[in-house]
DNA sequence: GCCGTTTTCGGCCCGACTGTTTTCAGTCG
């Protein structure tokens, strides 16, 4: 898989050509390549193959042709020709806030600033402030931008969606004991529900610019980067997390929430069939003319443009503007539509809760049934159970089930690992006793994992592998695994994947669980919970499978409780 | 470099904020 080279070798020659001050519609389309290819789900090598790499959309004769050399040669000439006196330490630099291309290649020709320590000094150079656009607080600003650039390791620092969800709540209601009285929405990567936000975007409908002097003043931010009549930009103190505040007046409320909700590759795409209609779209309304025909609210934006309104969470130009034109955007699932939760720990196991205090949390959120589902004997490091220990709890579950009179309705189930050696932690006399199995490779991610997964999900009593790529984002790589083979494979067996709400996990992610629908491969959304705070995480496994473009069927544990049981392949 | 129900050439999304300007360039999203 070439896909991920690809996509870096094309996003430097953007950078290198941004910095030689290329026409920037070209630096466009190489940056617009970068991306097609990090998120192209299929491998390019394939397309290489069938001789259709142009029929890609977004990639012309030009790029096909260097993906070509590349793959062929293992080179690409106008890479090295791009990179042609330019250290890999100057394109490094272009992740300083407040220091774009245009600046950087002042200080790169004018000044021979080769690395960070150089711009440092030429910054404190005198004849720095006589140079035509440089002042006394451009040059401070720098000096700002390379001291957070330190702390975040620059702007293309990513925060996961779990971490940002209490400091938005946080705002949010803030916000609301201003005075800021109307719709408040949170856009951005946030609102589409990505697995990370790189900042945080907030819309506040109204125009009391009061609302912006008082936002800057939260305690909860360190400083304030601009503040304007209509905008604001913060650091937040404890993450430094950017946040950005817009004040938009009723009438382009909608038409605010949708750009500033992007993706940008889908708004553009927007905007190119407002334009195509002869309209203007942007952050103010739809036009035409002079004459604003929507922006009041996002239905009306969409429904002006012969669209239909589109989830955010679908808004990343994956085929959802062909479908919203074709009118066949799907009826995505919803958190509501959720029954239970599969995969909880106890504290039999590494969980905090008892298995009683899961069952009462369960009841108060509505879920029909819980599975409780504690690790296995080999992972010592989280208490497994032996089998006596399962059989305790099993007695405990029946006893439980009594009193709670299937509200919810506690299924015995276990995470058992799949041991280094290929086989599972417990005999299949055990795992047959359990209404639910979820297996899970916990030890030796390098060793025949897509192997591994394979012979578990040949067994008729493993109903759900777990966490599938085992990676935690920005932490792990996750296992040396083949997902596409065991997506394949799942399908065979009839095996179901999980979706880890985790927010560390978030896996499957969005475009493995993508593939996974198409294939017909059924998916469970679990929290993977093991204190009570946990269990809210649904709501980021709900996103990815939105991201993924799925529906209710597609995932077990919106089934009823019979018919949720009905589609093991235990019971099948 | 990509792309085409106005085009195979001439467009390419569009605006806020800042700083250094006196009409605009750079950066950002």
């Amino acid at each position: 898989m070439r896909n991920k080279e690809l996509s870096n070798i094309f996003e430097r020659i953007a950078d290198a050509l941004e910095l030689k001050g290329e026409n920037p519609f070209k630096i466009n389309a190489y940056k617009k390549a970068s991306r097609i290819f990090k998120e192209l789900p299929e491998d390019i090598e394939v397309y290489y193959k069938n001789n259709t790499i142009q029929e890609i959309k977004g990639i012309g004769e030009g790029i096909a042709k260097k993906v070509k050399e590349y793959i062929e040669t293992g080179k690409m000439h106008k890479y090295d020709e791009a990179m042609k006196g330019i250290k890999p330490e100057v394109l490094e630099m272009l992740n300083i806030p407040q220091l774009g291309p245009k600046t950087l290649k002042i200080f790169k020709d004018k000044f021979g600033v080769r690395n960070l320590q150089d711009l440092e000094i030429a910054l404190n150079a005198r004849e720095l402030e006589e140079f035509p656009g440089m002042g006394k607080k451009k040059i401070e600003n720098i000096r700002k931008g390379i001291e957070l650039y330190r702390q975040l390791k620059g702007k293309g620092r990513r925060y996961l969606i779990g971490e940002v969800y209490p400091i938005v709540n946080r705002i949010n209601s803030l916000l609301k004991g201003i005075g800021a009285k109307h719709r408040i929405e949170i856009c951005g990567s946030f609102r589409r529900m990505k697995e990370t936000v790189g900042d945080i975007d907030i819309l506040v409908e109204g125009e009391d610019e009061d609302i912006i002097k008082k936002f800057v003043q939260f305690p909860l931010f360190e400083r304030t980067l601009a503040a304007g009549k209509t905008k604001a930009s913060v650091i937040e103190d404890a993450t430094k997390i950017q946040i950005d505040l817009r004040l938009v007046p009723s009438i382009s409320f909608g038409s605010a929430l949708q750009y500033f909700t992007g993706s940008k590759p889908h708004n553009m795409r927007v905007r190119e069939i407002a334009k195509s209609r002869g309209l203007k779209l942007n952050e103010y309304g739809l036009f035409k003319g002079e004459k604003q025909i929507a922006g009041t609210n996002e239905e009306g934006v969409y429904n002006a443009l012969g669209m239909d309104w589109i989830p955010p969470e679908m808004r990343e130009d994956r085929g959802e503007v062909e479908l919203s034109l074709a009118h066949k955007i799907p009826r995505l699932v919803e958190t509501s539509d959720i029954k239970g939760d599969l995969h909880i720990h106890s504290t039999y196991s590494d969980g905090n809760l008892t298995i009683e205090e899961i069952a009462e949390i369960a009841r108060e959120m509505g879920y029909e049934y819980i599975g409780i589902s504690d690790h296995s004997i080999s992972a010592k490091y989280a208490r497994g159970l032996n089998i006596e220990t399962l059989k305790r709890k099993n007695c405990e579950i029946d006893e439980l089930n009594k009193k709670f009179k299937g509200k919810p309705y506690i299924l015995k189930s276990a995470e058992v690992d799949i041991l280094s050696n290929g086989t599972l932690d417990y005999p299949d006399e055990i795992l047959k006793s359990l209404d639910i199995v979820i297996a899970a490779v916990h030890q030796g991610f390098k060793k025949n994992v897509t192997k591994r997964i394979m012979e578990a999900m040949e067994n008729p009593y493993v109903d759900i592998i777990a966490h599938p790529t085992g990676r935690l984002i920005g932490k792990r790589e996750g296992y040396d695994v083949d997902i596409e083979k065991v997506i394949n494979y799942a399908g065979e067996t009839n095996t179901i994947l999980e979706i880890n709400a985790y927010y560390e996990r978030l896996d499957l992610n969005d475009i493995n669980a993508r593939i996974a629908g198409e294939k017909g491969v059924m998916l469970a959304i679990n929290t993977d919970t093991h204190s009570k705070f946990m269990f809210n995480n649904i709501i980021f496994g709900v996103g990815i499978a939105k991201r993924a473009g799925l529906v209710k069927d597609n995932i077990l544990n919106t089934y009823p409780l019979n018919k949720m049981l009905k589609q093991l392949k235990r019971n099948g």
